[in-house]
DNA sequence: CCATGTGAACTCGTTCACAGCG
DNA sequence: CGCTGTGAACGAGTTCACATGG
């Protein structure tokens, strides 16, 4: 990317933050909450709260999709519920296969969320032929050979891989080969994949490298304690912190 | 984190952005990998190569942590080892306790890559008294009620919480209230914790509802395809596009 | 009036490009 | 001469604060 200067030359006029993208499902899921609730409107404010973030860069977010509020009054939720969705592209259906059935593919595959938002797990798929045929979550466990078949029968475009390090890249490699264009890795390995396709990974141990690292500060500066206990607290801060360490994004888990 | 308004006072010298601390753990897996291949010296072309980001970062992500390179040379692959282990915390030992041992708790409790790296598992908690005594990965699982005690008896300070949705805060209050200050939340629920509790949270969910984000446009971007294919390409782009967890995006990259 | 929507200020993070040291 | 280390330019993301419109 990124050549050299002004890049992103397009800007196809709809360009969403990749920020806000990520922080859609969040809402996404207050939304729902409250839409289950029958509540019919929200604000900024409430929202926010809801979700996690403060409410101007809720609001400020929401300015990227369009004007959807009413001013002195709020959200509609159900509307809100599904502009949000359409924007993310949950309004169709996106069967995904999931690679490694271990102890994660197999949470995974039970995961509730998943056919509730639009995806729909299309297959599982592992290298251990012993497990062919066995039904996990009630879906029977297919063997890798089958791995290209399902993708093109079905129309896949998205693949989990929960299989251990080692074979992470091989297993990118096959399914990109077959039109797989996203894939969210848990395995903990640098995945290289043409251009075009989408990588998102998720890992257990670095999230917790990260805790360690504030944790460990936290310990230090008790030592260092300036006489005056930052008491700081300032504002507002009823509950709920920082939560989503914003910082970054991903997220976490095993292999 | 933290923080109304000027916080961060002191800006105790040794502030390293959030955002490099979050690249951390990626570099020492790379290093790792280097250092089990008996490699000495890397230069940070090589490394950022392996770690799946750019070597301009890399060496400003360094340069955060002190001059540990050698000019025309690289960096001494074991030394690095150790200051970034150090600088995240990781030579001393993290107790740790999971809390709901269902498929992904499991999941969780076999992860290698846990002890691997300063964390070892302290105990396994679960609300159901039928899986009391069951080991999983070897470890018995404990009754919820033994919680508090656990916590205050080997010191824990980081908690993961695997849990659904509904007991997560609950949970949450209890391993707070008993002094655990960082948490890593795998269910589906924004937090509310007290200032001073860091919370990471990891979502399935959410992660694919960002792939389905930037597929949905894949597949619109097709149809609206600007006459000129952006053949970008431009430079080097080896192989291995984005990656990176955070605003993902397309980064270069490079091997 | 009230809460949205948004320009503008600001902060954080990334990339550039090159000085400087081994 | 090669590669690190870094100031400075740039760009992304967040927060402020207020005009605007229901």
């Amino acid at each position: 990317m990124a050549t050299g200067r002004t890049h992103r030359p397009a800007t196809r006029s709809r360009g969403i933050p990749e920020a806000t993208v990520a922080r859609l499902p969040l809402y996404l899921r207050a939304l729902t909450a409250l839409s289950e609730r029958s509540v019919p409107t929200v604000s900024s404010e409430e929202l926010a709260a809801a979700a996690g973030v403060n409410s101007a860069k809720l609001r400020k977010d929401f300015s990227y999709l369009g004007s959807y509020g009413t001013r002195g009054v709020g959200y509609d939720v159900e509307y809100l519920v599904y502009q949000i969705s359409r924007e993310l592209g949950l309004t169709q259906d996106w069967p995904v296969v999931i690679v490694g059935i271990g102890n994660l593919g197999a949470a995974l595959a039970n995961y509730g969320g998943f056919a509730s938002r639009g995806f729909r797990v299309a297959a599982l798929i592992d290298a251990d032929a012993g497990m062919a045929g066995k039904p996990v979550a009630g879906i029977p466990v297919q063997h890798t050979d089958e791995l290209e078949k399902i993708i093109q029968d079905d129309g896949v475009s998205i693949g989990v891989i929960a299989t251990p390090a080692g074979a992470a890249q091989q297993v990118c490699d096959r399914l990109v080969a077959a039109g797989v264009t996203s894939i969210l890795n848990f395995a903990p390995t640098v995945l290289n994949v043409p251009e075009g396709v989408d990588v998102r990974k998720v890992d257990l141990s670095i999230e917790l490298q990260i805790l360690a690292f504030h944790e460990q500060r936290k310990a230090g500066e008790e030592a260092a304690a300036d006489t005056v206990v930052p008491p700081v607290a300032a504002r507002k801060q009823p509950h709920s912190i920082d939560q989503g360490p914003d910082g970054d994004v991903p997220a976490v888990m095993q292999a």
